[in-house]
DNA sequence: TAATATACTACAAAATTACTAGGAATTCAA
DNA sequence: TTGAATTCCTAGTAATTTTGTAGTATATTA
Protein backbone atom coordinates (compact mmCIF):
# COMPACT_ATOMS: atom_id res chain seq x y z
CA UNK A 1 0.00 0.00 0.00
CA UNK A 2 2.64 2.56 -0.27
CA UNK A 3 2.69 5.80 -2.35
CA UNK A 4 5.60 5.55 -5.01
CA UNK A 5 7.96 8.45 -5.45
CA UNK A 6 6.41 9.77 -8.30
CA UNK A 7 3.92 10.84 -6.20
CA UNK A 8 5.86 12.00 -3.43
CA UNK A 9 8.36 13.57 -5.98
CA UNK A 10 5.32 15.09 -7.53
CA UNK A 11 4.16 17.10 -4.13
CA UNK A 12 7.45 18.21 -3.70
CA UNK A 13 7.76 19.56 -7.17
CA UNK A 14 4.38 21.12 -6.84
CA UNK A 15 5.29 23.01 -3.38
CA UNK A 16 8.40 23.71 -5.31
CA UNK A 17 6.40 25.67 -7.77
CA UNK A 18 3.88 27.49 -5.67
CA UNK A 19 6.80 28.57 -3.68
CA UNK A 20 8.47 30.47 -6.47
CA UNK A 21 5.11 31.31 -8.46
CA UNK A 22 6.13 34.51 -8.93
CA UNK A 23 9.40 34.43 -10.54
CA UNK A 24 8.17 33.55 -13.59
CA UNK A 25 9.32 30.26 -15.48
CA UNK A 26 10.88 27.87 -13.09
CA UNK A 27 12.99 25.33 -15.01
CA UNK A 28 13.25 21.15 -14.31
CA UNK A 29 17.23 22.16 -13.48
CA UNK A 30 16.54 24.66 -10.99
CA UNK A 31 13.72 21.80 -9.00
CA UNK A 32 16.29 19.11 -9.42
CA UNK A 33 18.74 21.58 -7.65
CA UNK A 34 16.70 22.50 -4.75
CA UNK A 35 14.18 19.13 -4.31
CA UNK A 36 17.68 17.05 -4.93
CA UNK A 37 15.87 14.36 -8.10
CA UNK A 38 16.80 13.57 -10.68
CA UNK A 39 16.17 16.02 -13.89
CA UNK A 40 14.98 14.10 -16.38
CA UNK A 41 12.66 11.84 -13.79
CA UNK A 42 11.47 15.15 -12.71
CA UNK A 43 10.75 15.49 -17.07
CA UNK A 44 8.57 12.82 -16.79
CA UNK A 45 6.52 13.67 -13.63
CA UNK A 46 5.94 17.10 -14.61
CA UNK A 47 4.77 15.65 -17.76
CA UNK A 48 2.04 13.92 -16.39
CA UNK A 49 1.00 17.13 -14.39
CA UNK A 50 1.60 19.29 -17.55
CA UNK A 51 -0.85 16.94 -19.97
CA UNK A 52 -3.65 17.23 -17.12
CA UNK A 53 -2.94 21.47 -16.97
CA UNK A 54 -2.03 21.16 -13.70
CA UNK A 55 1.10 22.98 -14.68
CA UNK A 56 2.22 24.90 -17.66
CA UNK A 57 5.10 24.93 -19.73
CA UNK A 58 7.54 27.37 -21.93
CA UNK A 59 10.08 25.71 -24.35
CA UNK A 60 13.59 27.08 -25.19
CA UNK A 61 15.80 29.51 -23.40
CA UNK A 62 14.14 31.31 -20.40
CA UNK A 63 11.16 28.31 -20.28
CA UNK A 64 10.31 26.10 -18.12
CA UNK A 65 7.17 25.66 -15.67
CA UNK A 66 4.53 27.48 -13.89
CA UNK A 67 1.43 26.68 -12.06
CA UNK A 68 -2.03 27.39 -13.95
CA UNK A 69 -4.04 27.89 -10.77
CA UNK A 70 -3.19 29.55 -7.21
CA UNK A 71 -1.57 26.90 -4.70
CA UNK A 72 -5.14 26.76 -2.65
CA UNK A 73 -6.91 25.73 -5.83
CA UNK A 74 -4.78 22.39 -5.88
CA UNK A 75 -5.56 19.27 -3.36
CA UNK A 76 -2.97 17.13 -2.35
CA UNK A 77 -5.58 14.09 -4.21
CA UNK A 78 -5.43 15.66 -7.45
CA UNK A 79 -1.91 15.64 -7.73
CA UNK A 80 -1.20 12.64 -6.84
CA UNK A 81 -4.09 11.05 -8.75
CA UNK A 82 -2.51 12.30 -11.82
CA UNK A 83 1.02 10.86 -10.97
CA UNK A 84 0.21 8.02 -9.41
CA UNK A 85 -2.69 6.85 -11.17
CA UNK A 86 -6.20 5.80 -9.13
CA UNK A 87 -5.65 5.66 -5.36
CA UNK A 88 -7.63 2.35 -5.71
CA UNK A 89 -6.06 -0.60 -3.63
CA UNK A 90 -7.40 -3.06 -6.32
CA UNK A 91 -7.95 -2.62 -10.42
CA UNK A 92 -10.99 -3.42 -10.37
CA UNK A 93 -11.72 -0.29 -8.79
CA UNK A 94 -9.43 2.23 -11.25
CA UNK A 95 -12.23 3.24 -13.25
CA UNK A 96 -14.48 5.75 -12.26
CA UNK A 97 -17.40 4.27 -13.57
CA UNK A 98 -17.82 0.29 -13.53
CA UNK A 99 -16.12 -1.73 -11.77
CA UNK A 100 -15.23 -5.27 -13.48
CA UNK A 101 -18.19 -7.26 -14.16
CA UNK A 102 -17.39 -10.42 -11.58
CA UNK A 103 -16.54 -7.84 -9.17
CA UNK A 104 -19.87 -6.22 -9.48
CA UNK A 105 -21.52 -8.33 -6.60
CA UNK A 106 -17.94 -9.45 -4.90
CA UNK A 107 -17.89 -9.08 -1.19
CA UNK A 108 -14.56 -7.86 -0.53
CA UNK A 109 -15.11 -4.86 -3.38
CA UNK A 110 -17.36 -2.74 -0.87
CA UNK A 111 -14.17 -3.70 1.42
CA UNK A 112 -11.82 -1.65 -1.33
CA UNK A 113 -14.12 0.85 -2.07
CA UNK A 114 -14.29 1.82 1.42
CA UNK A 115 -10.46 2.36 2.06
CA UNK A 116 -10.27 3.99 -1.52
CA UNK A 117 -13.03 6.67 -0.45
CA UNK A 118 -11.37 7.35 3.32
CA UNK A 119 -8.20 7.90 1.25
CA UNK A 120 -9.77 10.40 -0.98
CA UNK A 121 -11.43 12.12 1.20
CA UNK A 122 -8.03 12.74 3.13
CA UNK A 123 -5.69 13.78 0.50
CA UNK A 124 -9.03 15.99 -0.84
CA UNK A 125 -9.10 17.68 2.21
CA UNK A 126 -5.67 19.25 1.97
CA UNK A 127 -4.63 22.20 -0.42
CA UNK A 128 -1.03 22.45 -2.24
CA UNK A 129 -1.49 26.19 -0.29
CA UNK A 130 -1.41 24.27 3.02
CA UNK A 131 1.58 22.58 1.96
CA UNK A 132 3.10 25.33 1.21
CA UNK A 133 2.27 26.97 5.03
CA UNK A 134 3.73 24.15 6.82
CA UNK A 135 6.59 23.90 4.72
CA UNK A 136 7.81 27.53 5.40
CA UNK A 137 7.09 26.34 9.09
CA UNK A 138 8.61 23.21 8.90
CA UNK A 139 10.55 22.15 6.12
CA UNK A 140 10.60 18.51 4.27
CA UNK A 141 12.88 15.73 5.02
CA UNK A 142 12.74 14.54 1.17
CA UNK A 143 12.40 10.64 2.65
CA UNK A 144 8.40 10.89 2.89
CA UNK B 1 -1.40 2.45 -3.34
CA UNK B 2 -2.30 -1.18 -4.10
CA UNK B 3 -3.06 -4.09 -2.04
CA UNK B 4 -1.17 -7.64 -3.28
CA UNK B 5 -2.31 -10.85 -3.49
CA UNK B 6 -0.95 -11.18 -0.33
CA UNK B 7 -3.64 -9.91 1.42
CA UNK B 8 -6.66 -10.55 -0.78
CA UNK B 9 -5.78 -14.04 -1.09
CA UNK B 10 -4.85 -13.99 3.11
CA UNK B 11 -8.76 -12.50 3.16
CA UNK B 12 -10.00 -15.36 1.48
CA UNK B 13 -8.15 -17.78 3.26
CA UNK B 14 -8.89 -16.81 6.18
CA UNK B 15 -12.96 -16.59 4.96
CA UNK B 16 -12.51 -20.02 3.95
CA UNK B 17 -11.15 -21.56 7.06
CA UNK B 18 -14.19 -19.58 8.86
CA UNK B 19 -16.80 -20.78 6.58
CA UNK B 20 -14.98 -24.51 7.98
CA UNK B 21 -14.36 -23.41 11.34
CA UNK B 22 -16.48 -26.64 12.45
CA UNK B 23 -14.93 -29.16 10.10
CA UNK B 24 -11.61 -29.74 11.94
CA UNK B 25 -8.26 -29.52 10.92
CA UNK B 26 -8.54 -27.98 6.80
CA UNK B 27 -5.56 -28.86 4.68
CA UNK B 28 -3.83 -26.41 2.12
CA UNK B 29 -4.32 -28.14 -0.40
CA UNK B 30 -8.44 -28.11 -0.20
CA UNK B 31 -8.40 -24.11 0.18
CA UNK B 32 -6.25 -23.87 -2.48
CA UNK B 33 -8.51 -25.81 -4.82
CA UNK B 34 -11.54 -24.25 -3.57
CA UNK B 35 -9.92 -20.82 -3.91
CA UNK B 36 -8.38 -21.63 -7.11
CA UNK B 37 -4.78 -20.62 -5.48
CA UNK B 38 -1.44 -22.04 -5.90
CA UNK B 39 -0.95 -24.44 -2.76
CA UNK B 40 2.84 -23.56 -2.70
CA UNK B 41 1.68 -19.98 -2.40
CA UNK B 42 -0.60 -19.81 0.19
CA UNK B 43 1.70 -22.28 2.33
CA UNK B 44 3.55 -19.17 2.62
CA UNK B 45 0.91 -16.90 3.40
CA UNK B 46 -0.45 -18.99 5.99
CA UNK B 47 2.77 -19.47 7.45
CA UNK B 48 2.47 -15.61 8.40
CA UNK B 49 -0.86 -15.96 9.56
CA UNK B 50 -0.13 -18.69 11.81
CA UNK B 51 3.32 -17.16 12.95
CA UNK B 52 1.12 -14.19 14.44
CA UNK B 53 -1.24 -17.30 16.10
CA UNK B 54 -3.83 -16.10 13.79
CA UNK B 55 -4.39 -19.67 13.11
CA UNK B 56 -3.09 -22.89 14.99
CA UNK B 57 -1.71 -25.92 12.86
CA UNK B 58 -1.37 -29.38 12.76
CA UNK B 59 1.51 -31.57 11.06
CA UNK B 60 0.93 -35.31 9.58
CA UNK B 61 -1.97 -36.82 7.96
CA UNK B 62 -5.35 -35.60 8.86
CA UNK B 63 -3.43 -32.20 9.49
CA UNK B 64 -4.27 -28.72 9.06
CA UNK B 65 -5.03 -25.41 9.75
CA UNK B 66 -7.95 -23.73 12.05
CA UNK B 67 -8.49 -20.88 13.58
CA UNK B 68 -7.72 -19.95 17.09
CA UNK B 69 -10.73 -17.40 17.57
CA UNK B 70 -14.28 -16.88 16.47
CA UNK B 71 -14.60 -15.06 13.19
CA UNK B 72 -16.15 -12.13 15.14
CA UNK B 73 -12.79 -11.68 16.58
CA UNK B 74 -10.78 -11.29 13.65
CA UNK B 75 -10.48 -7.88 11.33
CA UNK B 76 -9.92 -7.36 7.88
CA UNK B 77 -7.29 -4.74 9.10
CA UNK B 78 -5.50 -7.32 11.16
CA UNK B 79 -5.10 -9.89 8.96
CA UNK B 80 -4.15 -7.16 6.24
CA UNK B 81 -1.54 -6.10 8.31
CA UNK B 82 -0.01 -9.58 9.32
CA UNK B 83 0.21 -10.45 5.17
CA UNK B 84 0.80 -6.96 3.57
CA UNK B 85 2.91 -5.86 6.49
CA UNK B 86 2.12 -1.97 7.86
CA UNK B 87 -0.65 -0.28 5.61
CA UNK B 88 1.50 2.89 5.58
CA UNK B 89 1.81 4.99 2.52
CA UNK B 90 5.73 5.77 3.15
CA UNK B 91 7.93 3.65 5.11
CA UNK B 92 8.62 6.63 7.21
CA UNK B 93 5.54 5.40 9.56
CA UNK B 94 5.85 1.61 9.61
CA UNK B 95 7.17 1.39 12.81
CA UNK B 96 4.26 2.17 15.29
CA UNK B 97 6.31 4.47 17.78
CA UNK B 98 8.72 6.52 15.86
CA UNK B 99 8.63 7.56 12.67
CA UNK B 100 12.04 8.00 11.32
CA UNK B 101 14.04 11.66 12.80
CA UNK B 102 14.32 13.15 9.64
CA UNK B 103 10.55 12.84 8.99
CA UNK B 104 9.42 14.06 12.48
CA UNK B 105 9.36 17.74 11.56
CA UNK B 106 8.06 17.14 8.06
CA UNK B 107 5.14 18.72 6.04
CA UNK B 108 4.51 15.45 4.20
CA UNK B 109 4.28 12.58 6.93
CA UNK B 110 1.34 14.13 8.91
CA UNK B 111 -0.97 13.74 5.18
CA UNK B 112 0.35 10.13 5.59
CA UNK B 113 -0.62 9.54 9.23
CA UNK B 114 -3.87 10.91 8.52
CA UNK B 115 -4.01 8.16 5.51
CA UNK B 116 -2.86 5.47 7.34
CA UNK B 117 -5.02 6.64 9.98
CA UNK B 118 -8.32 6.39 7.47
CA UNK B 119 -7.22 3.38 6.26
CA UNK B 120 -7.03 1.38 9.72
CA UNK B 121 -10.42 2.84 10.49
CA UNK B 122 -11.96 1.72 7.80
CA UNK B 123 -10.28 -1.91 8.10
CA UNK B 124 -10.52 -2.08 11.35
CA UNK B 125 -14.13 -1.95 11.28
CA UNK B 126 -15.00 -4.55 9.14
CA UNK B 127 -15.04 -8.53 11.42
CA UNK B 128 -14.12 -11.91 9.37
CA UNK B 129 -17.75 -12.41 10.25
CA UNK B 130 -18.97 -10.05 8.22
CA UNK B 131 -17.39 -11.16 5.22
CA UNK B 132 -18.46 -14.83 5.96
CA UNK B 133 -21.91 -13.51 6.31
CA UNK B 134 -21.76 -11.45 3.22
CA UNK B 135 -19.71 -14.25 1.27
CA UNK B 136 -22.74 -16.32 2.01
CA UNK B 137 -25.16 -13.85 0.38
CA UNK B 138 -22.81 -12.82 -2.93
CA UNK B 139 -19.98 -14.90 -3.78
CA UNK B 140 -16.49 -13.38 -3.90
CA UNK B 141 -14.87 -13.06 -7.74
CA UNK B 142 -11.46 -13.92 -6.88
CA UNK B 143 -9.98 -10.98 -8.72
CA UNK B 144 -10.21 -8.54 -5.78
C1' DT C 1 23.76 31.39 -34.01
C1' DA C 2 24.90 29.71 -29.54
C1' DA C 3 22.94 28.74 -25.26
C1' DT C 4 19.10 27.17 -22.76
C1' DA C 5 15.00 24.86 -22.27
C1' DT C 6 11.27 21.52 -23.01
C1' DA C 7 9.44 17.17 -25.76
C1' DC C 8 9.76 12.66 -26.96
C1' DT C 9 11.16 7.85 -27.39
C1' DA C 10 13.59 4.07 -26.01
C1' DC C 11 16.29 1.51 -23.03
C1' DA C 12 18.09 -0.34 -18.50
C1' DA C 13 18.94 -1.15 -13.67
C1' DA C 14 16.97 -2.20 -9.28
C1' DA C 15 13.46 -3.69 -6.41
C1' DT C 16 9.40 -6.08 -5.42
C1' DT C 17 5.87 -9.36 -6.21
C1' DA C 18 4.29 -13.69 -7.16
C1' DC C 19 5.14 -17.73 -7.49
C1' DT C 20 7.85 -22.72 -8.04
C1' DA C 21 10.80 -26.66 -6.45
C1' DG C 22 12.36 -29.96 -3.49
C1' DG C 23 13.00 -32.21 0.43
C1' DA C 24 12.85 -32.75 5.71
C1' DA C 25 9.93 -33.52 9.66
C1' DT C 26 5.66 -35.10 11.68
C1' DT C 27 1.44 -37.68 12.28
C1' DC C 28 -2.08 -41.01 11.49
C1' DA C 29 -4.01 -45.26 9.97
C1' DA C 30 -3.79 -49.69 8.18
C1' DT D 1 6.11 -50.42 11.05
C1' DT D 2 5.40 -48.58 6.85
C1' DG D 3 3.21 -45.56 3.61
C1' DA D 4 0.31 -41.76 2.74
C1' DA D 5 -0.81 -37.23 4.02
C1' DT D 6 0.41 -33.16 5.69
C1' DT D 7 2.97 -29.10 7.51
C1' DC D 8 7.75 -26.85 7.77
C1' DC D 9 11.73 -24.84 5.78
C1' DT D 10 15.03 -22.96 2.44
C1' DA D 11 16.14 -21.58 -2.06
C1' DG D 12 15.50 -20.27 -6.44
C1' DT D 13 13.18 -17.89 -10.39
C1' DA D 14 9.98 -15.58 -13.45
C1' DA D 15 7.28 -11.56 -14.11
C1' DT D 16 6.15 -7.04 -13.14
C1' DT D 17 6.73 -2.53 -11.52
C1' DT D 18 9.45 1.14 -10.08
C1' DT D 19 13.00 4.22 -10.74
C1' DG D 20 15.63 5.94 -13.23
C1' DT D 21 19.29 7.03 -17.83
C1' DA D 22 20.44 8.30 -22.53
C1' DG D 23 20.10 10.56 -26.60
C1' DT D 24 18.10 13.42 -29.83
C1' DA D 25 14.68 16.60 -31.77
C1' DT D 26 12.36 20.91 -31.29
C1' DA D 27 11.61 25.61 -29.71
C1' DT D 28 12.95 30.18 -27.84
C1' DT D 29 15.70 33.98 -26.57
C1' DA D 30 19.59 37.07 -26.27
Amino acid sequence: MKISTKGRYALRLMTDLAIHKDDGNISIKSIATRQNISEKYLEQIIKLLAKENLVESTRGAQGGYKLTREPIEYTVGEILRVTEGSLAPVACLETDDNPCENCMDCVTLEIWQCVLDAVNKVVDSITLQYLVDKQKEKGNCGCC
